[in-house]
DNA sequence: GTATCTGCAAATTCTTTGCAATGTC
DNA sequence: GACATTGCAAAGAATTTGCAGATAC
């Protein structure tokens, strides 16, 4: 099933409608893939001849991730960053405390790590997140 | 050594003075434990009598940040939220959706997993935070 | 046809900054 | 005494909201 079919879907089971802004944005996250913010977002989407507001942008991301499509991402900038997961595997990040690139990785311990620790807490596991700072070679040869 | 002195350390280093308002917030941080932000800090220094404003409350964060004594940490809100970390063991975070109750945990698997992602990727290890977000016992009682 | 959407601009929330008065070392 | 610090109020950034007109289903 493709994205949009999937959004739409999850539209409907809200009573709630597709309408040409929202699609635009989807395609726009599904084109650029990576990480974006709420202005990035607003301004590719301008680029591109889409005069959609903010506020609509706004709106929009909360439906994404309520559908599932994407998800918020914590860079330790001072706002919201987020990322597809529609179609993507689980990652977690590894982030250079210097220049801030973003390197995604997956290693099967932190499923595991995961249920020990919600076994151990009663808890029903859900989702995590991982970030691993550091400094990356380019940045400590400078 | 007592927190006291080492931020008066860190702050003598940097050319920077100890005053009673920087004391205040660092008393009221390790008598309440926990985490907090930063108007979480301003209103119980305010209950306390101590009239300080929320600027110098952002501006001695970041110092205590700088310091080492505290780091921040994201538990999904919209602002930013802090923790203490002088004289405490590092510890990762369990937190319930529905409530919000956040679980400390520490498994030892993050340190070797950090050690092993940055290995694979050439980056030196400084850091890293870890949740996991899942459904706590009372909440699925419910 | 009706309930949802959009864009706009105003409102909120969180955080930072300029500046004159004050205080620490 | 010099330079850092404070409080205030204003500025800024990010996000949310109210509302009237437009639109999907």
């Amino acid at each position: 099933m493709g994205y949009l079919e999937t959004f739409q879907k999850y539209l409907a089971s809200e009573n709630l409608k597709l309408t040409p802004q929202r699609a635009a944005i989807l395609d726009t996250i599904f084109a650029s893939r990576g990480h974006f913010d709420a202005d990035d977002l607003f301004f590719t989407l301008r680029k591109d001849g889409k005069r959609i507001s903010k506020a609509t942008v706004y709106r929009t991301l909360e439906l994404l991730t309520a559908a599932g499509l994407i998800r918020q991402v914590d860079f330790g900038k001072g706002h919201r960053a987020f990322e597809l997961i529609f179609g993507r595997s689980h990652h977690d990040h590894l982030i250079c405390t210097s220049c801030g690139k973003v390197v995604e990785f997956d290693d099967p311990t932190v499923q595991e790590l995961q249920g020990r620790v919600c076994r151990r807490f009663s808890f029903r596991p859900e989702s995590h997140s991982l970030r691993i700072l550091g400094r990356c070679a380019s940045c400590r040869k400078r």
